[in-house]
DNA sequence: AACCCGGGGAG
DNA sequence: CTCCCAGGGTT
């Protein structure tokens, strides 16, 4: 029996029972696939129900507000998956007059939709026998056949490709693909795989040489970087000051409190001396440090947070031009108004149990 | 080719 | 802690 027998035998038994593989309209795979990149299955799936049943039709999707979509987003990150679907949305309707596009080709020149995301979409929606090479996939391959290349170097990515193409069951694209997906998730899995219960324990390289645990050989990345905010929660009345993140940085376009940002960690007296500080406070600012300091961890920085009460808006001296009042009865308003950064709704306790 | 973009969970 | 997740875009 050929590899992609076994392993689609294997799937038919073992394999997931997943809401998006119901369906064969590229819309609502694409949807899923989006939803899935770099993110967890069970992570997803609560997404995925909410934008389906927001957006039954890629038109409603196009039609929506960029803010309603990333609302729905929140908590999900890598937030430019958001913003490039409703590009993407807008897209379908103006150039493939609203029909989503299920040809690789055509699927690949959406915004967000790379050379994976086109595959599913292709092979999902129609069997175009495209492989898909993901996270599961460069993992099954490099322990299976030995492939000792990183699978983040260019001509480790040109490698896994072409053999996960030569692979491919070209009768049942689609199911193979699941299966290979599958497989890698639940059986051939990064830490402790299932190899003594494996359909492959006599050909898979890895397993016969011992090398289980070497493989797939990834390139290290960069050490992270430690950040330090420091956020005010500026009050008056009803009203909570809020700020707009700029490009090219952390949570783009998204609002949080007013910050400002050391290189080094930094107290209250110390920080009230501060440049920053200094250009937007008045010296006589009453502060009241809230909770403890937060400690939110990115793939690739570490951020420390520290928040203040500031009791008496007139203590601002000037505002920045995306420092805005929004409106804070209720934190639920709040979320409904404008986007909440996620430090607000890990920190909801510490605004709610001040509102008047 | 290098860098940037999040949040969550497993071990 | 470290690593990984149904990756993709920009420089």
């Amino acid at each position: 029996m050929s590899f992609a027998e076994k392993l689609m035998n294997w799937y038919r038994d073992k394999g997931r029972d997943l809401p998006w593989r119901t369906t064969h309209d590229a819309y609502i795979i694409w949807l899923s696939e989006i939803i899935l990149q770099q993110t967890r299955v069970e992570q997803g799936t609560p997404y995925f129900h909410r934008f389906v049943d927001a957006f039954p039709i890629v038109t409603k999707f196009a039609e929506a507000d960029e803010e309603d979509i990333l609302r729905l987003w929140q908590g999900l990150g890598y937030y430019s998956r958001a913003r490039n679907m409703h590009k993407a949305a807008k897209m379908v309707v103006e150039e493939f007059q609203g029909v989503f596009p299920n040809a690789y080709e055509e699927a690949i020149r959406l915004p967000g939709v790379g050379e994976y995301t086109a595959a599913a979409i292709a092979s999902f929606s129609v069997n175009e026998p495209r492989a898909v090479v993901d996270g599961n996939v460069y993992r099954v391959l490099a322990r299976y056949f030995g492939i000792k290349e990183p699978i983040n170097s260019t001509e480790g990515k040109k490698t896994f490709a072409e053999v996960a193409q030569e692979m491919l069951d070209k009768d049942s694209p689609g199911i193979y693909n699941q299966a290979i997906m599958d497989f890698g998730a639940l059986q051939c899995k990064p830490k402790n795989p299932l190899c003594e219960d494996c359909i492959f324990r006599v050909e898979c390289f890895a397993f016969r040489n011992g090398l289980v645990d070497v493989l797939p050989v990834k390139l290290k990345g960069k050490v992270s970087r430690n950040r330090y905010f420091h956020y005010f929660i500026v009050k008056e009345n009803d009203r909570i000051l809020m700020s707009k993140r700029g490009e090219r940085d952390v949570w783009t376009n998204l609002y949080e409190f007013p910050m400002i940002e050391t290189a080094e960690d930094m107290l209250m007296p110390d920080l009230m001396t501060y440049t920053d500080f200094v250009q937007y406070f008045e010296e006589s600012t009453v502060l009241e440090a809230v909770g403890r300091q937060v400690k939110h961890i990115l793939s690739h920085q570490n951020i420390y947070a520290r928040f203040y009460i500031v009791e008496d808006s007139r203590s601002l001296k000037k505002k920045k031009k995306d420092w805005n009042y929004h409106y804070c009865e209720k934190i639920d308003k709040l979320a409904k108004h404008k986007l909440i950064f996620s430090f607000l709704e890990k920190n909801v306790h510490l605004i709610s149990a001040k509102q008047p």
